[in-house]
DNA sequence: CAAGGCTTGGCAATGATTTTCATATCAAAT
DNA sequence: ATTTGATATGAAAATCATTGCCAAGCCTTG
């Protein structure tokens, strides 16, 4: 299974599609999927193909600019990368009710682990899932 | 956006198919995507339709008698839930090389958490992915 | 045996993501 | 300004894991 992916490696050209994917994501408080900021493109009347969108979102991705998840359904969220930090939550499988969690614990042991791996570039993904005290209560 | 899962809820009638599938997953040493595990179990000479596959294996996860996992691919990989706790790994995202990591730390700050916030249930996914040095040495 | 309810499995449908490919754009070179 | 080779775009088609559908089989109870 050969890895297939051909991804463009930056520095790449700065096209107004490319800004336009990076603007709207910057908008965006939280994560959202392609189809989405597709979608709001468009309604802007920015007219950007999909594939255009989830190209410039994978060079994002790969530039470090912006940070990507996956929901219950397989579809992959994206945010962009600002200053503040990530966060983490633990979030309840019926309800979607999310709580956040206080993660300097993992954020410092990821760092650790980050640098004496000798890998580069190492980004975490941590979800905790369960079910929440008021959905474990009530049945359905 | 309503939840559409409809899954058998145990007890269930204990079937050979629901059986097979819970063999194959144990036969397993790690994670193993629904596909190959229909694949073993046809080479097996055991012909169990692929939705019946992916049944047992939805029904086994709420069971909580598995794991499951998304590779890079969106893909899902189970795991059959023995005794023997799981692991963690840091993978290149180039070369797909694997490194197990010490997750004692994040284990008990998982369990804290789950304890702490009343949630039931709760299981968690880690996963870090980065370049390793080989990769990011020699490139391409 | 009959009725009703789980289960199964092949196949169609779904839906996100990728690939294709003809076209457009860019930037450097002439 | 024109040429040229590389890169980018987007509409449509392809991919592919996963799910929906549904007729047929099996099990249990009466
Ligand atoms: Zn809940
Ligand atoms: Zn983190
Ligand atoms: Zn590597
Ligand atoms: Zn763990």
């Amino acid at each position: 299974m050969p890895r297939t992916r051909r991804i463009p490696v930056p520095p790449w050209r700065d096209t107004p599609q490319r800004l336009q994917v990076l603007r709207a994501l910057a908008a965006r408080p939280g994560f959202s999927s392609a189809k989405l900021l597709h979608a709001r493109m468009a309604a802007d009347g920015c007219e950007v193909g999909l594939s255009t969108v989830y190209r410039a979102l994978a060079a994002l991705v790969e530039a470090g600019q912006a940070d990507v998840v996956r929901d219950d359904n397989g579809e992959r969220l994206f945010r962009h990368r600002g200053e503040e930090q990530h966060q983490h939550y633990l979030v309840c499988r019926h309800c979607g009710f999310a709580l956040a969690l206080d993660t300097d614990e993992i954020e410092t042991w990821a760092d650790r682990i980050a640098r004496e791996s000798g890998f580069a570039d190492v980004r975490h993904t941590v979800e905790l899932a369960g079910v929440c005290t008021e959905c474990s209560a009530g049945p359905l």
